[in-house]
DNA sequence: CTTTTTTGTCAATTATATATGGCAAAAAAT
DNA sequence: ATTTTTTGCCATATATAATTGACAAAAAAG
């Protein structure tokens, strides 16, 4: 559903790496990535400032 | 910071209306509009398409 | 093939988003 | 000026996001 994970591979990140820069658990990512759950707004403007991108880029679909 | 409120009242409507829309209580509403916390992703979607705007138009800036 | 890295998932715990009820102040309506 | 609606805020309670540690499987590297 989400594109984390496009985004991050194409910053050649791992999870750990973006985890790292995101203050969150590698887990944390891992679910977000897999539509596990439902991370909050902060955690995604965090995501999306770190993958030189935007909310609607990631987050936007359906 | 965030617009929500902006675009409540572009489209007449309460923050009790709101809430009711999108299925929370009426307090969230007013917390996210004065920044007070930080929501969930799928509220701000929910949030989002019930303004008729997007989560970039909505959370987008600093 | 063997070793190392990366990822998915589980269980238990902690932090915090959201709910509920209520009250006072501001704003809008009469 | 008075009444009604709307909003901000304060408690307490509950649901769930996020943490931590650990293990196995998949992928990548040697």
């Amino acid at each position: 559903m989400n594109k984390v994970k496009s985004y991050r591979l194409n910053q050649g990140l791992t999870q750990t790496q973006l985890a790292y820069k995101v203050n969150v658990a590698r887990q944390t990512i891992s679910l977000i990535e897999n539509d596990k759950y439902n991370p909050s707004l902060n955690l995604c403007k965090q995501i999306a400032k770190v993958l030189h991108t935007d909310l609607n880029s990631l987050f936007g679909g359906n």
